[in-house]
DNA sequence: CAAGATACCAAGCAAGCGCTTGGTTTGTAA
DNA sequence: TTACAAACCAAGCGCTTGCTTGGTATCTTG
């Protein structure tokens, strides 16, 4: 199942919006306001602006500003979590799947929906309580993935650190490359997997 | 020379505000408020009640909030390539020197000064332009001290991956660690230090 | 002790904020 | 064509924000 089937059926199912409605568009402008501006900074006149209708009429689709912001995490989360687990079980090898996840989460980082995922990062705090704990709850479940992968990675001798350090560590390395990695810099992202991969020590 | 002494010898050239003068507890407070509820979230009522004063009485000693923010950014900068400059001289290999850098940031980060730390890594969108680039400029002093050694050990062959790449994996590796380290969870620094060699399969 | 500088308070202004309200337009389906 | 709901607008309310102002204590120094 390749990404696009992935992302229609998620659409299908009500789990993410699709980006043509309104809705949609809304939370595509709202991710690429709030990393830019911050969430705190972003008014509801600039999310209005930004879809073309008034400050008022963004409260007939959200009942709040939090809940855009919501919004965009919880789908931004749906998305990825089905994107990586479909990218493990294309692999084989156990260096594979490794492989194949950071290059998925690189991908998300920094292809499409990388502004979504540059607001999960860096406007974390801006969610209620409650909301946090929707999110983390969401979040549980993707990193289960990884961390099968490197616990069966650590028990063969491959990585020598343990699986939970591990997988904090690149989660902190891999989101980090929002704020410096460049695609027309001279280096792709299957280069960048590569050195991610080279800088772990693991062959393949 | 020990970390104490560079922090007094700081305070004695005003590159740094002494933690007992009233600017010193002001920034000291102004990172905890800015860490724990984002720059835009804390309120200069709330800077103020912080440290017993009126708000208004915040503008006597600082120009603007934005200037409150800029200090604390610089002053942890400043501190922080003194300490590292330290950990590095004090080491003897390459290896050690790494090491040494490694712990050094993990300190910097988690201990004393982390929550000057964070609001470095996750508050830089909230610096005017102008303000950015005088940060930016001090960090790259800091940032020198690592390429000098992971250099280094590139050439030598004990890290395989490019070494700025190898840098900004560890810069987002490191800071990320304010997100999830607990120093009473069971791992000291040396610990978490290790961990850290280990991921990177750097041996001592 | 005098006098100037420093540190602070009490009050409030202008602007911007999230969100509400009452009413109008647009789309949909019988 | 009619009836109803969904989508939107125009206006603005109540509140909070960063910062200013004019004046008063407190400290420092000759």
């Amino acid at each position: 199942m390749n990404q696009d089937t992935i992302l229609k059926t998620l659409i299908a199912d009500n789990v993410v919006s699709d980006p043509a409605s309104a809705r949609g568009r809304l939370l595509k402008e709202a991710a690429k306001l709030f990393r830019d501006k911050g969430y705190e900074r972003t008014t509801v006149r600039d999310l209005a602006a930004a879809v073309g209708i008034q400050s008022g009429s963004l409260f007939h689709h959200f009942r709040s500003k939090e809940d855009i912001l919501k919004a965009v995490m919880v789908e931004t989360i749906q998305l990825n979590t089905a994107l990586m687990r479909a990218a493990v079980e294309a692999a084989d090898s156990h260096e594979d799947k490794l492989r194949a996840l950071i290059r998925a989460e690189l991908e998300s980082v920094l292809g499409q929906t990388g502004e979504a995922m540059a607001v999960l990062v860096f406007e974390w705090r801006s969610l209620s309580d409650g909301a946090q704990a929707e999110v983390l709850a969401l979040r549980d479940i993707y990193e289960q993935l990884w961390l099968d992968v490197l616990a069966t990675l650590a028990e063969a001798g491959t990585i020598k650190a343990d699986a939970f350090v591990v997988r904090r560590l690149l989660t902190g390395a891999l989101s980090w490359t929002i704020t410096w990695y460049r695609p027309d810099g001279g280096m792709d992202l299957a280069e960048l997997t590569d050195q991610v991969m080279l800088t772990l020590a693991v062959s393949h």
